[in-house]
DNA sequence: TATTATATTAGAGTTACTATCAGTCAAGTA
DNA sequence: TACTTGACTGATAGTAACTCTAATATAATA
C-alpha cells in the first residue's frame, strides 16, 4: 500500500496532480485508511499508470474519464476498450512518425548553425556568407 | 506571397492559432498590403515551420520569442541560438524515447485485450479467466 | 446591388493543470 | 502537553496556449 506522496515519487505524476485525477474520478477503487488517508494498491498504481500513458499521449481528460467508467462496468465493454487501445496507439505512433520530422529538422538546423559559426570564425569571404546574410529570413 | 489561409494550409496550422502567433511577435517581418491583409512571404513561411517545430517539442512560446529575438539581433547571436537548438533537438530525443515507452504500453494492452477477447469467444474455462477476473484491477 | 467569402480586431471561454490559502485531523516526537 | 509533519478538504485564483465568437471591413461573384 503506497500513500500519495509515494506514488507521486513512483510515478513522478505531482501529488497535486494525483488529487485533482482522482477527483476527476479517475482511481475509483483507491481505499482510505480510518483517517481517510488514500490508500494505493498495486493495482491502483497501475490504473496511475495507465492514465499517466493516456494523457502523455494527449488523450484529453474527458476520454479517459470514459475508458474508466468502461472498466468499471465489466466484461461487456472490453470491445469498446479494445478499439479505444488501438486507436490510442495509432494516434501516439503517428506522434512518434511527426516528432522524427521534428528531430531532423532541429538536426538540420544544429548543422547549419555549427557551418555558420566555423566558417565565420575561419574565413569571412567563403559562399557561406549569402546564407549568413539571409540569416533573418532563414532564422 | 501567401494569404493567411494559404499558410494554414500549407503548414497545417490554423488561422486563429497563426494569428495568435502573430499577435505573440513571432512573425515580425510579415508584410500587410493596401487592406491591411497579412501577406506571408516564402520566409516568412520558414519562420512558421520553425516555430511550428519549437511548439511541437513542446517549446514554451515565452522561449520561442526570446529564440525570434535572437534572430532579430543578427550574426552576435548565432552561439546562443545555437545552443538553443541542441538543448531542443537534445528535448526532443528524450520526448521520443518516453513516447516509445507509451507505444509499449499502449501495444502491451491492446494485445491483453486482443487475447481476452479471443478466449472469451472460444473458451470459458481456460486459465485466462484468471485475468478476466481481475480485468477491473488490471484495466 | 445583394450575397458570399475572406480578412481583420478585441475579448471571452476552455482545458488541464498549478498554486495558494484556510482550516481539519491524526500520529509521532521533544 | 505542545509541536511538527503529513495528509485531507474546499475554495479560489492564476497560467499557458489556444479556441471561439462577435463585430466589422473589403472584394469578388451572381
Amino acid at each position: 500500500m503506497y500513500t500519495i506522496k509515494e506514488v507521486s515519487e513512483k510515478t513522478g505524476v505531482s501529488e497535486h496532480t494525483l488529487r485533482f485525477w482522482a477527483k476527476s474520478g479517475f482511481f475509483p477503487f483507491v481505499k482510505r485508511n480510518q483517517n481517510n488517508i488514500r490508500q494505493f494498491s498495486e493495482d491502483d498504481l497501475g490504473w496511475v499508470r495507465i492514465v499517466q500513458c493516456l494523457r502523455k499521449v494527449g488523450i484529453e481528460n474527458k476520454s479517459i474519464k470514459r475508458y474508466i467508467d468502461l472498466c468499471i462496468m465489466g466484461d461487456s465493454t472490453i470491445q469498446e476498450r479494445y478499439e479505444i487501445i488501438k486507436t490510442t496507439k495509432e494516434k501516439a505512433r503517428k506522434q512518434m512518425e511527426d516528432l522524427k520530422h521534428q528531430l531532423d529538422m532541429l538536426e538540420y538546423k544544429e548543422q547549419f548553425y555549427q557551418n555558420l559559426i566555423k566558417n565565420n570564425l575561419k574565413d569571412s569571404w567563403n559562399p557561406m556568407n549569402k546564407m549568413k546574410e539571409n540569416l533573418n529570413c532563414a532564422i
